[in-house]
DNA sequence: ACAGTTTCCCGTAAATGC
DNA sequence: TGCATTTACGGGAAACTG
């Protein structure tokens, strides 16, 4: 049999895609009295809409390290959808995929000291996917549960979903960016997002934010909900941008307004970075220059998305970025990451390739000190993550009304 | 039931991978009198390594468009691997898995005036891959098979593949370019080609070429075969290269030799677009420039990869490539595709993006006469092609050693 | 250890269903 | 018809296997 296989999208547990290979784990935490038989567990999956296409029955084990406590750990379960199921759907129309919970169940079956117990435990609600761009859909159901209730198992939560308070909800976002991106949001950016979500009430009061603003309506003439932009952007990070945003030299979430007023009274030059509110997944830069005249001016590039940045790292673009107009080329006019550092200062270790052929651009290898790093309490936080990350992990007697007892 | 969902690989019939699904079609030519009852029609698949999925039987139906005559096509056939085939493989282990032939077989079983007829009709040979990567050679067998033998189906041919004239291969090379990328190669061309493949006897004699050196054994130096070499350039012309290769913009093989030979002579700012020869699916240009002591250079770029053009269409990059040395940014240094055609002469109309933000570079739409193309003729005609590239499309009478009659 | 081969699965495009 | 969802499969990478 085959090793390793994690569970389906590594940093975001809870979310099956159907046809691809999980993993689920199941301890028994109380000590059976010398159970000399197998004890056999077996899987399934919710009531109507899914199968488990694998072997879902299992021997548990006395796992080698722990006090001798039995496990279960099931690999390569493959989810599979039924066909047929007598007209309609398993859970009302109304809910879109990403919506309907579902649950893992394991039993087990056994008889001690003359008493036949029958344990029964079933997972958190899990979101059901067919396809990866469904994700970014799951991992917001995935949020707002965790984030609005603490019921262990209510499958009809988005059947009317609570709002969430934007202080709450803001570090979950900020969380989100710590866990997959390495680092969190700071104050600002979290104000300029909140005044994306909900205009200008953010400062006022602790604003309520529905589910449906925040990611199932549009965005105010845009095509895509606020959180699949949100997710665009942390997906460019992750792929493209780590180093430039761990060491915090995207300042990303700013409005053009506040942009134009940080940049005005700087250093011709001086320029920053920010994702893109028109397109999804898209980072450009602004900088600020002085006319002839004296007046300021503002110039940014077209966003640079993942297709252009995997032909060329963002770093390199900004060390080698040109500017030619009216048939001249002028020098690099990026020369200061807002407030005032040194281009080079700031970038200089992450240039990868040498500069291109015949290109100025120094790539002296200046080390900036990297910012100190702090970060607020999530409401889940980062130790569950990485658990939750690890496997779908079930105790089977932490959920006690599931275990139903009779005699023989 | 599904529509359309053609062949594996449009562009490559014959061959199949496991886990697609692929269509065939068998035609009755003979025409039966009065068969009454349905004629079923069942397909397998090889002997011992592979074995049909989905469902492999039915009924002949009659084609409505022509004379009556029966035939079916089987939609959705998708094959898997036999596991566990007591030990060895089903072919011996001294092939590579694209170099086994394999065949699909078609049986039906219907009495006609007394006689029971047993027809069966198997297919041209197959090559059955697992993963695209096995493209490219699984064509090169196919092409291989079909340049150098008649026979219809000798699996056994690479035990031991004969060698081919230049002469021929070249025209199967010239033909590949031609269908696939809409413009065959030249005379040089496949001089640079033959060259390659084997040193400088090319012009002495019709060389042979053996299938090895062909599609096995690495280019000296190298670490791929000189059919890799080649397949990675159309597989760069086909995804990104296809006007500029069409109108014959891309002389593609030189060598750096010839190219000096053709370019020293030229106007300053004289350029021509060849493939790497170093990595797989690379285009660079090499443009010829006079120091000012008079002494003639050349200067090329690092090779564009599928990477890169995805990011920015080639012509484009002609359009805006710039040379920065010493911090002095020159104008485009290139000014004629070679022999002498003005830049935006040759490339105008193919501009596609508007210069990037501020640039030079004139996009007027002058329209270049397009260059009169011709093509040799090959092993493989481009109907024959075409045909095959339609289904793998078989009659039953047409192999009638295949046929077994026997009486009740 | 390693090369040839297969499996895995994301991400895009196309097909399907509602 | 249009949108939500699923299916298809190329392509890169990891896993497997002799």
């Amino acid at each position: 049999e085959k090793q390793p296989c994690m569970p389906t999208h590594p940093q975001k547990p809870l979310i099956i895609k159907t046809g691809v290979q999980f993993t689920t784990k199941v301890r028994l935490l109380v000590k059976l009295p010398e159970v000399d038989y197998q004890l056999k567990v077996k899987t399934t999956f919710d009531n109507r809409q899914f199968f488990i296409l694998t072997n879902n029955t299992k021997v548990m084990d006395i796992e080698d390290y722990s006090n001798g406590c039995l496990s279960v750990e099931f690999r390569h379960l493959q989810l599979k959808e039924k066909k047929y199921i007598n007209g309609t759907k398993g859970n009302e129309g109304l809910l879109s995929v990403t919506e309907e919970l579902h649950s893992l169940s394991f039993e087990a079956c056994f008889t001690v000291q003359g008493l036949t117990i029958d344990l029964e435990i079933c997972s958190l609600p899990l979101v059901v996917i067919s396809n990866v761009s469904q994700l970014p859909g799951g991992w917001a159901s995935v949020m707002w549960y965790n984030l609005l209730t603490d019921e262990p198992k209510n499958l009809t939560f988005f059947t009317n979903p609570p709002r969430a308070n934007w202080t709450q909800l803001s570090e979950v976002l900020s969380w989100q960016f710590s866990a997959q991106a390495g680092r969190g949001l700071d104050k600002e950016q979290l104000t300029m997002l909140g005044e994306k979500l909900l205009g200008h009430h953010v400062s006022c009061s602790d604003y309520q934010v529905s589910w449906s603003r925040f990611s199932k309506e549009n965005i105010p003439g845009k095509s895509f909900s606020f959180w699949m932009w949100l997710d665009s952007i942390l997906e460019l990070i992750k792929k493209h941008l780590l180093p430039v945003w761990s060491e915090n030299y995207i300042m990303g979430f700013v409005s053009k307004e506040t942009e134009r007023i940080l940049l005005k009274d700087k250093e011709p030059g001086t320029f920053l970075l920010r994702f893109s509110e028109s397109h999804l997944g898209g980072i450009t830069f602004t900088w600020v220059d002085r006319e002839d005249n004296g007046e300021v001016k503002f110039n940014s590039v077209e966003p640079y998305t993942k297709n252009r940045l995997s032909a060329l790292p963002f770093a390199d673009i900004i060390r080698d970025y040109k500017v030619i107009s009216e048939g001249v080329v002028k020098e690099n006019p990026l020369k200061f990451l807002y407030p005032n550092i040194p281009k080079d200062e700031a970038f200089g270790r992450l240039y990868n390739s040498p500069p291109s052929k015949g290109e100025t651009g120094n790539s002296s290898s200046v080390i900036s000190t990297p910012p100190p790093s702090q970060s607020p309490e999530p409401p889940m936080t980062p130790g569950e993550f990485n658990m939750l990350n690890e496997h779908l992990c079930f105790d089977i007697d932490s959920v006690s009304t599931q275990t139903h007892t009779k005699y023989t």
